[in-house]
DNA sequence: ACAACTTCTTGATCTAGGTCAATTTCCGGT
DNA sequence: ACCGGAAATTGACCTAGATCAAGAAGTTGT
């Protein structure tokens, strides 16, 4: 079986005989719904996981109680690579809205890796590439830049993902993305209404209307080369 | 030939003759002396980095010119990691003083994974290390929070080396630690004195003694599993 | 041994964004 | 349609840390 999003996710790249051997390793799992984990801190780690259909928002919850929204996981973004090393899941992951995932059994899909070359490269690549998406966050920002950036990263996901890049629905609420962005709740909410007053974005509730991308991405260029 | 860094690096894992294939590919380079670059952002990429001796720091410049850390590099880690993906280096590393690495140039590397199942292992771990690791950083922490967490881990860094937990010797600048804990020099040269005053650490210079590693531990614990 | 740098420290303000508090808006359940 | 609770917005204040400015302490070259 082929799936939509082969040119997002490991079967990148992989043709014929090659993607029928990872296709048979795949299992499917879900629909979660809004609210359930796909896996807890601790579990033990057998399996990365990608995004079918709908999001996922992975978080820890530090020794104070407070949450950590560490990502947001569209289809086609793989899941728990950072559970590799360690052996067990070092976040909790969720669904923010009804979502599907492939599962990819860890220990056959390494077997696979050696003896498909495409595959550990395509494997290498998506980690390498987690390595530096995970860098951006870091810094001394201002609220408006982490918000433009935030805004302008979901864009492009969601343009390669053949929806349109201006104007789109937020899955997770205000708290999860100021969470994520290390601001306040109220911050994100009066930079968004900033951003409305400027003409930059045009927003009502969870849908966002980008009306001034390149603007929005000078805002955040700073920020390093903003996204993929 | 066989390094000492051996349980640390890459060939963790590997005995006899996987071993020498692997080492069979391994160039050596260097010595770096402070400020020489290892690599600079665009440079194609070619290979990934061990480092053997000294340390190496990774940065970035935005487009306002400013410098951003993004990480200081003990003998036994590897750099370069986040370049597999676009295909070129997206940061600068330099030796912070006289250095030495080994390059593992990556088409042989790869293929040499697809044949050793340990060294794919070891290669996933690393990279899902460096996933996690990146993370840390990011969060609302206060100035003491950071600086604790970053002497910490340096600590355990050692430890894992051999060195003293203790007591050791800083390879980089205030301003160095600062842009990389994204406070300001002056921030840092105070709270370094706020510790001392406060009996956690003596500092003199770049030599610092850690002199109450439990509180220390204690001020940074909600910075998640602070090292490794 | 001195000058010219650079790095580090210390002190005095300033400010972005956090915190606290009060509404307003939305949504799901009965 | 109504109620209750969560989510989001808006306003008033308040702190952590940045910025500005000055000086101390190393370092390097001649």
């Amino acid at each position: 079986m082929t799936c939509s999003l082969q040119e997002l996710c490991l079967p990148r790249g992989l043709y014929g005989h090659d993607l029928e051997r990872l296709d048979a390793l795949v299992e499917r799992q879900g629909p979660h719904h809004e609210g359930d984990h796909l896996f807890r801190i601790g579990d033990k780690f057998g399996a990365i996981y990608a995004v079918r259909a709908g999001s996922y928002k992975s978080y820890t919850v530090d020794s104070e109680g407070r949450e950590h929204v560490l990502g947001f996981h569209l289809p086609g973004e793989l899941l728990g690579l950072d559970a590799i090393y360690p052996g067990h899941h070092v976040c909790n992951a969720l669904a923010l809205d009804t979502a599907t995932v492939c599962i990819l059994p860890y220990t056959q899909l390494s077997t696979l890796a050696s003896q498909i070359s495409g595959l550990f490269t395509q494997i290498m690549r998506l980690m390498s590439k987690d390595i530096s998406d995970t860098a951006t966050l870091a810094g001394d920002f201002t609220a408006e830049e982490r918000l433009a950036a935030f805004l302008v990263g979901l864009s492009e996901r969601f343009r390669l993902r053949g929806y349109s890049p201006n104007e789109f629905n937020l899955a997770m609420s205000r708290r999860d993305i100021a969470n994520y962005l290390r601001l306040a709740t109220e911050t994100v909410s009066r930079v968004f209404a900033r951003f409305e007053k400027d003409g930059l974005i045009a927003v009502d509730r969870r849908d966002v209307r980008l009306l001034n991308l390149p603007r929005l991405r000078t805002l955040c260029e700073s920020m390093g080369n903003p996204q993929h």
